[in-house]
DNA sequence: CTGAAAGCGCTTACAG
DNA sequence: CTGAAAGCGCTTACAG
């Protein structure tokens, strides 16, 4: 059976070699510059002329090269994914939806943690979006909630896309996470199962999502006439560590709660081993409830009721929004937590 | 104070506009060709024109463009990270290494998931690379084990670092993480304690890692003579599920043995799930061993005896592969697992 | 040891 | 709607 006999003829001028813009130009009888205003979607060219050179595109498989196209643009076809310290499938998460979103797009990912407590990050990722001339940058919590940085790359007319608890930047470059919900709703299912003498390990005062889950857990009680004493609130610092710390402060209380909403997964963990150890029985002597969703939640036993974070998703819109041309769009920016019941909270004993 | 005459000069020229291998060559008072020469370390420089030049670089903070040495090298300075699933802490860790190893060297990470069970998967890396001109890939398990994969990048010429259990290719494309030693090593270990009636729950026999392991944990006992009956071997897939499923059916054998080697911790995971359930206690009556120490083996009660993999080195030792010029170099290849003991163990009952 | 010319594969700015 | 020229910031190939 013969092929079709441009695709042949096509294919026969290259040799194998990869196909450029000249060769494509050449090919289908017209200028560089009118490939080029087709691989551009340019609205210049006449139908027929941009059929005709779209079909030779796809018979010899021609892809412009990114660094030819990024030169003369004098901008890049990579995202920057920049990040402090979440935890690892937290990373993955977002790296995952990233790539759904970016997928066939012509741009890649390229990773960059780095130590927002150190002196010089800003500079370093500076360093890094100019260097590389990004497209756009996610900034993943905690980063997304420097405005130092936020302003940094705006100075430099970088594009970026935040994901923090609350809008803390214009709409086209929030993915907003709405954790204050997360913690009401435990709040509330909480207070329906019967408890009234509550506690809370939070996350770190200075990370906005642990103060968005408190204050939501902590303001629907209120709502519902229950107030958590000063001495039921621990601070923690996101790690399994801090968790143990804090539940052995929370149950040698004179008056131990019956139930603990910890900022994370992690820190649920940690009650979890307090527990184990003191003989504290859970559900039936004490109430858990974690944030995140993370794979160790049904990993312990009992399975941790937590909230779920649609992680994938957030960094899907994140990378969506660098992509976007207009402002104007259907790309969804914000996601909602939800509860996810399992077995480690029941009535109070 | 003033500043060096040479800088200020040389900054007021530049009026905040980044600098380029032309503005060097101009203020440096040579063509651009040498500066070419200097940023490539070309030995044809006269020690004091490179002294110059680079004195110059420095001052205004000068680095060449990676798009327009890309450009013009016909490839990129970037390198791909390609993995197929495994877990997040280990991709992150992988990751992690890989960025310490491309610190200050002008490479970026670009991050490729994929996956191998799909038919197109190795035209889909090939599209990645070439089009990327990547200037290496890291393969990762699975993926480097795959060998049409690896003659795929072989026939492009670009060049890899492998991720293995053992040596698939030649040394300067290998890091080997011998995981038969890890297997044998709990095997040792458990056969100190005085276990005889032994079983395993291997990673799916498609994984070289799985295979490795399981044979190093069978053949260290054979050679203490010890041999593991057919029926207490359970083939798992890696997952907290298969885990459940094997140990379920290894503790309802008429002789369940005393001691369980996993060949990850998630499956470990699923042997606690499941002696928690059956009132098996753990260590007293049942030995559970791991693979990994992944975060969650310390999360788990009682926190887990595992393997260690040094898994950050091993992606910078990947990364520093492919950055090498020479074959010949002092990175090392290879990374050792070794046990670690916590309190999953002890004498059979 | 150093440099002028041409080129990598695209786009911008200007014409028509 | 289309194109010829110049340029993005580097390197290669060739001279000297």
């Amino acid at each position: 059976m013969p092929r079709p006999r441009g695709t042949h003829d096509a294919r026969a001028e290259l040799r194998g070699r990869a196909a450029t813009i000249n060769d494509i130009a050449r090919l289908a009888g017209v200028s560089k510059k009118t490939v080029s205003r087709v691989i551009n979607q340019s609205p210049l060219v006449r139908a027929d002329t941009r059929e005709k050179v779209e079909t030779l595109m796809r018979e010899v498989g021609y892809v412009p090269d990114p660094m030819a196209r990024g030169l003369a643009f004098r901008r890049s076809f990579l995202i920057g994914m920049i990040y402090d310290n979440p935890t690892a499938q937290y990373i993955v998460d977002i790296q995952y939806g990233a790539l759904d979103a970016l997928r066939d797009s012509g741009f890649e990912l390229i990773v960059h943690p780095c130590d927002s407590r150190s002196p010089g990050y800003i500079d370093g990722v500076r360093r890094f979006v100019q260097l590389q001339k990004l497209h756009g940058v996610m900034l993943v919590p905690r980063v997304s909630e420097d405005q130092a940085l936020a302003d940094m790359l705006d100075e430099l007319g970088c594009r970026y896309a935040r994901i923090a608890a609350v809008a803390l930047d214009s709409p086209e470059r929030m993915v907003v996470t709405h954790d204050r919900d997360g913690g009401a709703e435990v709040a509330d299912y909480l207070q329906t199962l019967g408890h009234r003498e509550l506690a809370m390990i939070t996350g770190p005062a200075t990370y906005r999502s642990a103060m968005e889950r408190s204050e939501g857990f902590i303001g629907a009680l209120r709502r519902r006439g229950i107030e958590i004493p000063p001495e039921r609130l621990a601070e923690g610092g996101y790690t399994f560590e801090s968790g143990v710390a804090a539940a052995e402060r929370l149950l040698a209380l004179p008056a131990p709660p019956t139930a603990i909403f910890c900022g994370n997964d992690e820190m649920a963990a940690g009650v979890y081993r307090v527990a184990v150890r003191a003989g504290v029985r859970i559900p039936q002597q004490l109430s858990v409830v974690g944030y995140d969703d993370s794979p160790l939640a049904t990993r312990l036993w009992p399975p941790l009721t937590t909230v779920r974070r649609d992680t994938r998703d957030t960094g899907r819109m994140a990378a969506a929004l660098l992509l976007q041309n207009s402002t104007a769009s259907g790309v969804r920016l914000s996601v909602r937590p939800h509860l996810v019941v399992r077995d480690s909270c029941g009535p109070p004993a």
